[in-house]
DNA sequence: GTCTATACCGCGATAGAC
DNA sequence: GTCTATCGCGGTATAGAC
């Protein structure tokens, strides 16, 4: 059995993979050693290997967690109210809470991407590609109505997924050339009204 | 001495420098073995460190590479006539020209981005911060004067780096969204356009 | 300048005791 | 479920022959 509910250690087997989370987003998969989740963890390495048979089953199980939080978040945005550019801003601020409330999230998505797959068995483009066709599908719509500005749906949200993500997988980089912490509360919500106050300009 | 000049092979350092690019930029450095490298140009690791005394040097070296390449271009983007959104439009497509000819310096600058510099002697954001701050100032004079619409010019050089810089380093990604390889020249001509459209509605 | 040979280390993974 | 011990592999780096 399980836990008996009593007190707030979880299973061994997810504090393994908040862990894997934060030592992947920060190192990659190959700059990772499972030394170094069993460590954080607090365990040794057999010991690992025992709730995971293998590093690569281990990372497919990370995705399969961050995805499943990533689909729910996003049905939720998207089965919001409103029409033309208040939807789209509110999927945009539902976007920017989900990257703020995990940062580790879009380091571990931009990684896997630059990668193409290598590392996970499914492919994350097949998976996230019903998501992108039914969004460019919406735009378009809107579009045709005229309630939003004519652009190419498709080329429009890999501008704005680009634009979005970048802030934040990139923010060591850019608390360099900002001379400020990036992913601070009040620098985030910075970033976010200005790339929001910016597609309004473009779409509205 | 080195080349007599005769044939078009170039020295052994550059064609590790160049093969390294490739290596880095696909697998990364954790996943790329010097063993790799001196495959691909067709020696043995052990020569390979005849020329450079460790990875991290060589790694060192090809961003040193990567950098002043980088710089000659961006300082003739920026010596070009134009003001206003026209001068804007000529250095984004100088942008897209360099990573078009040059893909895997994107890929190579967005994973140094996401690793934080950490086998880097340079900080990658102090070297590019005095462009990034010039840049800056131009929009923001451009903005006074009414010739651009009024933004937040380094959030808005923000975006616009993610946005175009996501494109080409997140093509495996990309290429499976939009069930076409994406690094063919009529597709980024695609995004290219798109892109620019969508900043001229924005900014002009 | 390139090679072979080798030293040394950390990795992922397995076996078996507790 | 966790541990110690061990294996085999591949990594960076060095020494020395050609």
């Amino acid at each position: 059995m399980v836990e008996t509910g009593d007190r707030s250690h979880r299973p061994t087997r997810d504090l393994i993979i908040d862990e894997a989370i934060l030592c992947f987003a920060e190192r990659g998969y190959e700059g990772t050693s499972l030394n170094d989740i069993a460590a954080g963890v607090g365990i040794r390495r057999p010991s690992l290997l025992h709730h995971f048979p293998s590093k690569e089953s281990l990372y497919g199980s990370v995705f399969e967690q961050i995805l499943s939080d990533w689909l729910e978040r996003v049905s939720q945005a998207v089965a919001m109210d409103g029409t033309g550019w208040g939807k789209v801003e509110l999927v945009l601020r539902a976007g920017f809470a989900l990257f703020e409330d995990h940062p580790d999230y879009v380091r571990l998505m931009r990684r896997e991407a630059l990668d193409g797959g290598v590392h996970l068995g499914i492919d994350l483009a097949s998976v996230l590609k019903p998501i992108f066709e039914s969004a460019s599908g919406y735009l378009e719509r809107m579009m045709d109505e005229g309630v939003l500005r004519r652009h190419d749906p498709r080329h429009l949200l890999i501008t704005g997924y680009g634009a979005m993500l970048s802030y934040f997988s990139d923010a060591p980089f850019i608390t360099g050339l900002l001379d400020q912490e990036a992913l601070t509360q009040s620098n985030i919500s910075e970033h976010r009204e200005a790339v929001i106050e910016f597609f309004r300009a473009a779409l509205a």
